[in-house]
DNA sequence: AGAATACTTGCAAATGATTTGCATCTTTAG
DNA sequence: CTAAAGATGCAAATCATTTGCAAGTATTCT
């Protein structure tokens, strides 16, 4: 029976990411979020089991785990334009985004023949697409009045 | 005959705002390029005629022509996340960016019946949405070989 | 296991985009 | 033409993110 951390480090092993205890624990507080999150939320959840732990080796590990292809970068527009990250595992999806909580949401991908359309029509060599919707979510909706 | 200036100036006083020197200059700018532009974009065409200009001036300008519906703020999630504006004045459409050297093209929105669908689905109000095709245009890509 | 090497981290300071406080100037309304 | 409201220049602050460097830790080699 394999516990979490163990778990973690298979993962950073299986993309090639030496293990650290920082690792693991940025790992765990990813897969538990269930969300795409931000540099500051993993930071403040670990305030207290990792009280050494910086900012800025979250953020190296954010950019390392993407480039490993672990976690995806995305800007959600929300605030103050903080970076979040998701991980990897799901298939292509999008977000719909709740203007007030910042809840984000998955969503099918709506584009069907549409970047193979814009690829003939423009010859662009087509890389890469996002797709969100800002809205208010029920929850919201209940306790605002605008 | 009008010049470009009173044009400006028109445009201003219909939004509700106030017509300064360095906001004619600055919609004039953004009127030129004909594509979403930077604010340190506006700053640097204007560092000739109106040396005394500010960045922290169009900053200023650029959110409040945003809160007056002339402009309309997008994040390219290009380079280093800095904040594009566009003129409000075109229908609804999208964007297609090229990776490379930046330059974004106007795309229609592919989007149909989608919002109201996750509507349904969801029970979200929805606000509003975003669509971003990256890719590379065919002048890149005769002009590098990635 | 122990040493050598390579990679990570903590820490502090730098960076880059954007905002803000404040005194001074300019625009607009009366 | 003057007062009141608002805008600007200027410098400093803020916020997210990155970086240099010395010290610490993981992996490799023996």
């Amino acid at each position: 029976m394999k516990d979490k951390k163990e778990k973690m480090q298979e993962i950073l092993r299986e993309k090639d990411i030496r293990v650290t205890r920082q690792r693991e624990s940025i790992l765990e507080v990813i897969f538990e979020a269930e969300k795409p999150v931000t540099a500051t939320y993993i930071f403040s959840r670990l305030q207290e089991s990792c009280p050494n732990l910086k900012l800025s080796t979250v953020y190296r590990n954010m950019n390392l785990f993407v480039k490993k292809g672990l976690l995806r970068k995305l800007s959600l527009d929300i605030d103050n334009n903080e970076s979040y990250f998701e991980l990897i595992r799901d298939e292509h999806h999008h977000h719909l985004i709740c203007i007030q909580c910042n809840k984000v949401l998955p969503l099918d991908c709506p584009l069907g023949e549409f970047e193979e359309k814009i690829r003939e029509e423009t010859a662009y060599r087509i890389i890469d697409h996002s797709v969100k919707i800002f809205g208010i979510c029920p929850h919201c909706q209940e306790f605002s009045n605008t």
